[in-house]
DNA sequence: ATATATTGTTCAAATAAATGAACAGTAGAA
DNA sequence: TTCTACTGTTCATTTATTTGAACAATATAT
């Protein structure tokens, strides 16, 4: 009888506070989770959970278990990602994580190209713009675009996100180009649903950085459709460069206060903090800085 | 797919440098040792073990990750030691090793009433006089007749273990009974095989402890054979009193030299060092305590 | 209060793992 | 060398585990 039974799925079943839980997470069926449960504890001889049907709660024994248990999970992990991360070849399966539009507009080629030179290489590239948790979903890296990275996870800057100020030339024609942040007031701004300050913009001007207040009558929580939006003239966004540049290269979009641009914030690659990083996360990030290092291709048409 | 599975057979056969010696202890097939190894190294996308048909050779990542899993299964076996150190009633099997004639003389009586009053303890009494290694071998504890007990052990006295010169009264009427060791050199000595220093006696007489060096036509490496031949009128012996109270008690045997008596060896209950010591063992060895505590009932027909 | 949704457990059916005999390969003995 | 004894692997069969639907129990919503 192995001694190590049961124990991955007694520590799923204490961190997902319930046997459907860990039977979600485990990718298995939940009758499977009770009866490795049942056997743990026969095993033992010792009730670890005290389960209504409702409620789940860990025995005195259990606590002086799960502590355990937890030890040696991490312990596994350490040793896989250590076997990982001496592969000389990338393999496996890479799971990543990245912003909707960052993820159409560019990580998409560059994955398709990585992947070419790296045939041992699987990827699961998974779209989402609200920040998620790595380890908890199972990502090996993201892409998060910010000001400043999450400290829990170790973070390699890829690239500078400028935001500029667009709208179509029409718009700027019909509603008059601003020559001073302020003057955006009177516009009709589009707003992302994520940002924290979803309302205020920052400007950085001769005098300094200072933020603008603003109004709009359209916010969504996905890119595309405000750029859909923008497009149509309904209004002027605060659009990275990354996502805007072939509009901007085509005329369809107009920049406007280039004088008053804000410091760009970065394009960062995150992963969880590890001894050992595995050879195929290691080798992707590489790629990709080298593929946006410099002046990123996306503002190459500009200046 | 559990991460812990095929650890616990991968441990086992770099302890036994062998697949089919993995497989005996695990008591499984060895087709069983081979396809945990095969899929483990595939889940791990790494070679473990180099093996030729006849040799068994870890690789650079074997060795990298068989420490880890070492350490996972120490961190399991003490969770589970903590998990039986806590439990109020003792239950569960206790494995137990002891030399052959304590066990037959003493020790099974001791087990039989120790479990009429703990019916949920389960015991297996292995009797040997070779000395085994516990955790190898598996043992919760063993009994240990010695002067000092393995450092590597914790062990607790149980009793005082006399040993003294006997043989038929017959016996010494033919031969005569001696007034002094030495006198022992013309008689004919039963030896045991097990013994480090075969042939040598200690005595301690108003001048101190001092050996002396024997002759003798029959060696046994058990003690009921030597006792037969003992009670046989062959020869004499240097016996443990537990051995032959009843014999002493009965006028079967004689002692002599009861004033050069050396001084008494002990019976230990010895056990792994843990940090957390299993109730049943505790339980057990305080049963045994007690019952020997004091004069040993096996010495008090004399004096 | 009543209804609904979701919990953990149970059971026969489907699936995966362990077995043991046969096999090919090798080290050591004669 | 040839033989013997033993290794680890393979494959069909037996055994054990996992599944998914049904179930009783209980929080939450209506």
């Amino acid at each position: 009888m192995d001694p190590l039974e049961g124990v991955s799925t007694f520590v799923a079943v204490v961190d997902a506070q319930s046997f459907t839980g860990a039977a979600r997470k485990l990718r298995c069926s939940k009758a499977a989770v009770s009866l490795q449960i049942k056997r743990l504890e026969e095993r033992l001889d010792v009730r670890l959970l005290n389960r209504t049907t409702r409620q789940l709660s860990l025995t005195d024994e259990g606590r002086s278990f799960i502590e355990h248990c937890r030890r040696i999970l991490e312990e596994v992990h350490e040793a896989e990602e250590l076997l990982n991360s001496t592969k000389v070849t990338p393999k496996g399966l890479l799971r990543i994580n990245a912003p909707m539009s960052f993820g159409i507009q560019h990580l998409g080629r560059a994955v398709a190209d990585f992947m070419l030179t790296h045939p041992e290489v699987e990827v699961d590239l998974v779209l989402n713009d609200q920040v998620v948790d790595l380890l908890d979903n199972g990502f090996d890296m993201a892409i998060r675009i910010a000001n400043l990275p999450d400290s829990s996870l170790v973070a390699r800057r890829l690239a500078p996100c400028r935001r500029v100020v667009v709208a179509t030339p029409d718009y700027w024609d019909r509603n008059g180009r601003p020559s001073h942040p302020n003057d955006l007031k009177s516009h009709n701004v589009l707003l992302y649903d994520y940002l924290e300050e979803r309302d205020t913009w920052m400007f950085k001007g001769p005098q300094g950085r200072f933020k603008v207040s603003l109004k709009g009558s359209f916010r969504a929580n996905n890119g595309d459709v405000m750029a859909t939006a923008v497009r149509k003239g309904l209004g002027i966004d605060l659009m990275p460069t990354f996502f805007c540049c072939d509009d901007l290269k085509s005329g369809l979009l107009e920049m406007a206060l280039q004088d008053f641009e804000d410091d760009p914030i970065s394009v960062y690659a995150v992963y969880p903090h590890r001894r050992h990083l595995s050879t195929k996360v290691r080798v992707f990030v590489d790629f990709l800085a080298d593929r946006f290092k410099g002046q990123p291709y996306w503002d190459e048409w500009d200046k």
